[in-house]
DNA sequence: ACCTACTATTGGCAGGCTGCCAACAACAGA
DNA sequence: TCTGTTGTTGGCAGCCTGCCAATAGTAGGT
């Protein structure tokens, strides 16, 4: 209750958007989609319900747009496209996957972002598009073929792998950060000798 | 409106259940947790909306009922354990994961599992225990160290990697068969020959 | 400085969904 | 046939969501 915004205030769409999607992320990051109700989240932004509907239209296209921006955020910045050998090529790779994936984000795409919302053809094609987003840098960077659609795919693949293993290093501390490195570095080297030819 | 049950009709409660189950599994394997009411969840089960409240307490209960059957069913059929070499072991047991999860049972676990109900503790330690039993039946077959929680750990990692190879084979069809196959099983090799010691 | 048109913002209404509970009725046993 | 048990029902109360007409900041012209 600390009923900040007593007076009725103005705003420029663009600002009142990104008000409102601050508080969404910042609900969004702690408790489920079922879980917070339109009336918080009008409440943690200091506006009324009827405007998240405004800007928005729907709770769910609310919930999409944090997703899509917490999704896409990682293969924004771009990166220095690394040389050497294919080991070291291969070495940078993954650990530039490890740390464009901090293990907030991971939780938050890995269990937040698959939760609640009906996980839709919309919602699908958000993480989707952002995971292979991510393993066409990937791919570029241990030297492989970006248009090539069999080796977009396995790199994907490697990235669910990467997922799965950050989770198990952050979250569940079942792998320390130098195991879960070497399992990566190991079977990303030899995904990329299996479907990669002559490399 | 086949309205097949005019009368009313008293079965006993497991059976009873077991109905009701069934009817929300046909449901949930088409649309997502927040789609569907418990009001179609009564009527596709021909039985009062009340009682599934008094059979599972909450709608979610039910559904985690659901996906708590689907994913330990393919731990429940116990395997024989392969002999021969370590690439053989490891080809017999990439050949059972294939198999244990078939494309529907796929997709239901990977896309609807995930979705509709928030995935919170409950839900995640459903989802992990069976993909943790998964996990230990491979160790077991490759011949790996069931009870050191580094080598479950790292082939769970592996079960992540080989749910996105059966995604990509059989829904966006980017991979063949073969090629996850492969893929798979290179991996497989790969993390065993780096985490377990001496084989 | 005032006024006006524009539009950002609000509050309440209607419909739907969920959990709960007391009443009802099918079936077994005497 | 009767009666007790308990599986089953239907409706009530509360909450949540999307919608829309009314309200009120604010910029720009005079």
């Amino acid at each position: 209750m600390t009923s900040a915004a007593v007076r009725r205030q103005r705003l420029s769409p663009d600002e009142r958007r990104e008000q409102i999607l601050l508080a969404a992320e910042r609900l969004f990051a702690d408790r489920s989609y079922v879980d917070v109700s339109t009336t918080e989240l009008a409440r943690e932004a200091g506006v009324a319900r009827g405007l998240l509907n405004h800007y928005f239209g729907d709770k769910r296209a609310l919930y999409l747009e944090v997703v899509r921006r917490a999704a896409l955020l990682p293969t924004l910045e771009d990166v220095a496209l690394p040389t050497g050998t294919l080991d070291e090529r291969v070495d940078a790779a993954v650990h530039w996957f490890l740390a464009s994936i901090t293990p907030e984000r991971a939780t938050y795409l890995t269990v937040r972002a698959a939760e609640g919302v009906g996980e839709d053809a919309e919602m699908r094609e958000i993480l989707d598009s952002a995971h292979d987003l991510a393993a066409g840098r990937v791919l570029e960077m241990v030297g492989g073929e970006p248009g090539d659609p069999a080796q977009r795919a396995a790199i994907r693949v490697f990235g669910e792998m990467a997922r799965g293993a950050i989770r198990e290093w952050s979250r569940e501390q079942t792998l320390t950060r130098e195991q879960a490195h070497l399992l990566l570095r190991e079977s990303l080297l030899v995904i990329v000798q299996t479907v990669l030819p002559g490399l």
